[in-house]
RNA sequence: GGGCCCGUGGCCCAGAAUGGACAGGGCGGCGGCCUCCUAAGCCGUAGGUCGUGGGUUCAAGUCCCACCGGGCCCGCCA
């Protein structure tokens, strides 16, 4: 496809014009390439597009081509290049044949260090949906920077310091909740519980608020029982998290703890610095007498609502003040490093390393060329003070990118399930401690029930470790391609009934479509030979072709704008052309010519597939 | 009060980085297609002031301004 836009721009060179904008076209009918570069001329010269297109077309020689077939000038003033359709086919064919199911990688990382961190989800509960929207897009963005040649690494923030834990604290240790939770349920899920009860009790026994506030304090004493409960309880969590996290398919290489942060006074040398730069200054009165803050004066909105607080007057730092010396450390602004343990593994056999004051592992996952950090768009303001202290630290801050995304909130229908009083309202927000959620493990037991029942009718032959495997598979296609495909800046309201269709504008559509191409595979007894590239294709095989030769620039495209939901929707794009393709070309039952070369194009089309799937995180199956 | 985001058929959403060829798809409705590679599919059909009003342009869903409606943020919390 590549070549055959190198040609088109050769031929209009050759044609007197210099230089010009070529799409690849979506729509039929107007040929495989076009440009809209008379509109632009006719600007200066002030002549009708369409007649300098035809006086382009005119100077146009495709004899020499070989992807060109012909060229014309259209209506208001287009030039559409169409493809000679055996030369377009071999070449977009053999390119992805070839390169299998990594099929549109590009090299724009090359050499380049990506940290990216996601999920961070406070160790006090399980994920939630919209937990899970910031693990899916971000565990979609590394595969993407990956699949752009980037070297990248993944961490997850634990923010295992603070007050969030002493809920749960209180409840072990004066409320009488047993460390063990109950048969079948998970112990992130059981702390997710008890944090919603403590805080209910609380709001009716206000001396509970004190105790919270004492066992909060304790926390920092490190030694204390307090501190090792808090560890143990946090890791506990943290290995439950992990799990759904690893059941929706992401991976991780690093866990790093905000207590080490602090543990490893990352903090002291960036606050010096920021001293040193006079970017932050002792508040002598006012509301925040006796604070350090930092000058805010110079930023065009955040100078608007007053100084920040980084180090209270007790001497201790705000979480926006730990957050400045964490993305020092990731963008290598500071020299001080954390140590590592390893923590785990994750189920491709990688290595999970935790922050450890006591480790022994010396890694360098800081001194990153970028960082993505996928934190929902709530928190802008915060977000835009750290880049605003990387400025003043002589850090380019559009090296520290935050990746907004709105929050997840519940539809009427399911709010009602969990009895919360909708009144007029369209939607709910999720609160923790209100109790009002929708967990990922239960929703994608619920998904895989239905789309189980599904393969069962088709499949009555099937063991029931099959059906259970396909019905993870299809669950997790689902919730990712439905939390991924949407707009990062549009809140999504959750709806669980919609959310688990597996038919329609679905995960499971691109599944489908897979295993049915997969089938073709492993019933055709001819190998799918590279030759006799197709003459007079049906124009299903065309469009599936073009389609195919897209993906490397939606790659590009995607990559640039870092763009998940791009990539989802090419997917779709992908699987309604092969099956509009299987509808209207049959393959084993076809010539042998014509069944040989259907056979190569589902197989570039397995290949297109997988590889954006891949990147989209949806699992595939070859046969459901 | 200041700032950020969203507003596309009954419902959900693409199309917004770079303005261009008839505004696409799904759900739901109606009507078809399994002696044929899996009907989790395909085809047809009905349904649209792209929130409103201005502006820029040969050309605006897309860019600019104002307004309306919805959401979020502005703590010595994290």
């Amino acid at each position: 496809m590549k070549r055959l836009i190198e040609e088109a721009r050769a031929l209009l060179r050759d044609a007197g014009v210099r230089e010009a904008k070529l799409d690849v076209q979506r729509q039929a009918g107007y040929g495989e390439v076009s440009t809209a570069v008379a509109f632009e001329l006719s600007k200066k010269s002030g002549k009708d597009p369409f007649s300098i297109a035809k006086q382009i077309v005119e100077a146009v020689d495709t004899s020499g081509s070989r992807f060109v077939s012909h060229v014309e000038a259209v209506k208001p003033g287009y030039i559409n290049f169409h493809a000679r359709w055996d030369a377009l086919a071999e070449d977009v064919i053999d390119e992805a044949v070839k390169a299998g199911d990594r099929y549109g990688a590009l090299d724009v990382g090359k050499d380049q260090y990506m940290l990216v961190e996601h999920t961070s989800v406070n160790p006090n509960k399980a994920l939630h949906i919209g937990h899970a929207r910031n693990t899916c897009l971000g565990d979609s963005l590394a595969r993407l920077l990956t699949r752009a040649g980037y070297r990248v690494a993944v961490a997850n923030y634990v923010d295992d310091s603070g007050t969030q834990m002493a809920d749960i604290l209180l409840a072990f240790s004066k409320l009488g909740y047993g460390m063990e939770p109950p048969d079948g349920v998970k112990f992130d899920d059981y702390c997710g519980r008890i944090y919603t009860e403590v805080n209910r009790r609380i709001a009716e026994d206000s001396t509970l608020e004190a105790e919270r506030r004492r066992i909060s304090a304790s926390l920092e004493d490190i030694g204390s029982e307090f501190y090792r409960l808090n560890r143990s309880v946090v890791d506990r969590v943290l290995r439950d998290q992990m799990r759904t996290c690893w059941r929706l398919g992401a991976r991780y290489d690093v866990l790093n703890r905000e207590s080490d942060v602090i543990a490893f006074d990352l903090w002291s040398e960036t606050f010096q610095k920021l001293q040193t730069m006079d970017a932050v200054y002792l508040a002598q009165e006012g509301a925040k007498k006796g604070c350090w803050v930092i000058k805010l004066a110079d930023h065009p909105v955040l100078s608007k609502e007053g100084d920040e607080v980084l180090v209270k007057s007790d001497g201790t730092t705000t979480y926006v003040a730990r957050d400045i010396a964490y993305a020092c450390w990731k963008l290598g602004a500071v020299l001080k490093d954390f140590k590592y343990r390893r923590w785990g593994e994750n189920p491709d056999g990688s290595p999970v390393y935790i922050t450890d004051v006591n480790g022994e592992e010396v890694l360098k996952f800081g001194q990153a060329s970028s960082t993505v950090n996928v934190v929902d768009a709530r928190q802008k303001r915060p977000q835009e003070v750290v880049k605003h202290a990387l400025r003043k630290l002589g850090v380019d801050p559009s090296r520290y990118i935050h990746y907004a995304y709105e929050v997840v909130s519940l539809s009427r229908s399911d709010a009602a399930k969990l009895k919360v009083d909708v009144q007029d309202q369209q939607f709910v927000h999720m609160s923790g401690r209100a109790g009002v959620y929708i967990n990922v493990d239960p929703l994608l037991d619920y998904i895989a029930e239905k789309a189980v029942e599904g393969a069962v009718k088709r499949h009555p032959d099937w063991p029931a470790e099959k059906l259970d495997e396909v019905g993870e598979k299809v669950a997790v296609a689902a919730l990712r391609y439905f939390l991924i495909k949407s707009d990062p800046d549009k809140m999504i309201v959750f709806d669980s009934e919609q959310a688990s269709d597996i038919e329609g504008d679905t995960g499971p559509y691109i599944q489908y479509a897979y295993a049915r191409a997969s089938r073709i595979i492993e019933k055709a007894e001819a190998e799918p030979l590279p030759k006799p590239y197709g003459q007079n294709l049906d124009d299903a095989e065309k469009e599936l072709v073009k389609v195919i030769g897209l993906l490397p620039f939606v790659f590009e495209e995607a990559v640039k704008i870092l763009s998940v939901k791009r990539v989802a929707s090419y997917l779709r794009e992908l699987a309604v052309s092969f099956n509009n393709f299987y509808e209207k070309c049959p393959v084993l039952t076809a010539s042998h010519d014509v069944k040989v070369f259907r056979l190569a194009l589902v197989e570039a089309f397995r290949s297109a597939l997988s590889s954006a799937a891949w990147v989209a995180g949806i699992p595939l199956v070859r046969e459901m």
